[in-house]
DNA sequence: CGCCGATATGTCAAGATAGACATGTTTATA
DNA sequence: TATAAACATGTCTATCTTGACATATCGGCG
């Protein structure tokens, strides 16, 4: 039996609101994304399964076979209890940070460029984040929508994603440029370290 | 052949420096396991693979069995072009965040609870990042170590962990407070939206 | 001398995930 | 009316990752 955490996102998800799995696959492309990727050969199966356990039930099959589903009261118990009573995995996985335990191995001039690249992918994330929350607050202001319980958890992600963005980019900013003013240092330290090891590679010294 | 993150990764970390499988498996643990966890199963057959690639080599047997790899002449010229030509992977993978999204189902008390716990959970690993920045300090002040290539990026990967963690309790702990002010609001939203749900259970009309 | 904990290397099975392949329908537009 | 784009659901294989199992050595302490 499966009980990962996809599945029980999509309980959650469902629960908010009766969805299909394509529903639910543009959900997590969309707006999901970058908190848990989840593509469509994942979520087909997961919902059969969690139907199978009788958490799900389809309420309506309609064009193209399009079956939506709805939580059941299992369903929603299942949920509340994984929130309450597990604690989420907090691991982290950051290609950019592992890179960086590398990085000594390039010259200063493609650190920076290495640098200048986070800098810029992560901007244009920020300005997304942005464009989604100017967004959600003109909705907001013109169907004078309460803030619901969904939509207020949506936001608080949406401001995490926001500081995230511009911590990220403040700390690439100054990493940057702290490589760019210490360049020399730089790459006389790179030349040392890449030549010892060409020594140790002839002879059989390898202790530095 | 096998040309994953973690075998550029290992291919780096003993460019760095010599090492046995064992070392690297603590390496990860010990202060890579926040950015890219990997346990000795996965990196042990990696090793393996890479020497077979001509990418590593043994280069000393010692006391248990102890294989220490160096890298060859292509070993570093390959994590050099993959540093170099392929753009990090920048998808993360946040349960706390997916949660969030499923949050508006426990009651106001619970949520609160749920940031008490992100918030404690992450002080503690920011008082870790700082004891370990402040040894790192202290033994550059008494080794008087020059900040060598490796040195300086481990601590840019250092402080960016102190900075995310910062910003996270700021950002939670903001979280947490809205959510305990407006907890009245909270738990009439939620009523309505579990009530609708078994309205449309019982009934067949699913939409809201 | 015996035992424990740390060192050290491996394998195997199960589950999670990504990418490619496969198929059919509906709607809008040219 | 052809056709493209979006809708909609699925499968399959390969790879990544974890946790459990398995084994053996070395050093220190009682």
């Amino acid at each position: 039996m499966r009980t990962s955490v996809l599945s029980r996102a999509l309980l959650g998800l469902i629960a908010a609101e009766p969805m299909s799995g394509y529903g639910l696959a543009r959900l997590f492309e969309r707006t999901l994304a970058r908190a848990w990727p989840a593509r469509h050969p994942q979520i087909y199966p997961a919902l059969a399964e969690l139907e199978e356990q009788g958490l799900l039930r389809v309420i309506e099959t309609g064009p193209r076979r399009r079956k939506t589903y709805a939580v059941t009261a299992n369903g929603v118990a299942e949920v509340q209890r994984w929130l309450r009573d597990t604690a989420p995995d907090r691991t982290v996985r950051n290609e950019t940070i592992l890179r960086l335990f590398m990085l000594w191995l390039l010259e200063s001039r493609e650190a920076v460029a290495f640098f200048d690249g986070e800098i810029e992918s992560h901007r244009q994330r920020l300005v997304g984040f942005e464009q989604t929350l100017a967004d959600d607050e003109r909705q907001r202001r013109e169907h004078g929508t309460a803030q619901g319980g969904i939509a207020f958890c949506a936001s608080l992600a949406l401001e995490w994603g926001i500081r995230y963005e511009r911590e990220y980019i403040e700390w690439a900013t100054q990493s940057r440029d702290r490589i760019a003013a210490g360049a020399k240092a730089w790459d006389v330290a790179r030349e040392q370290r890449l030549g010892q090891h060409k020594a140790s590679h002839s002879s059989n010294a390898p202790t530095c």
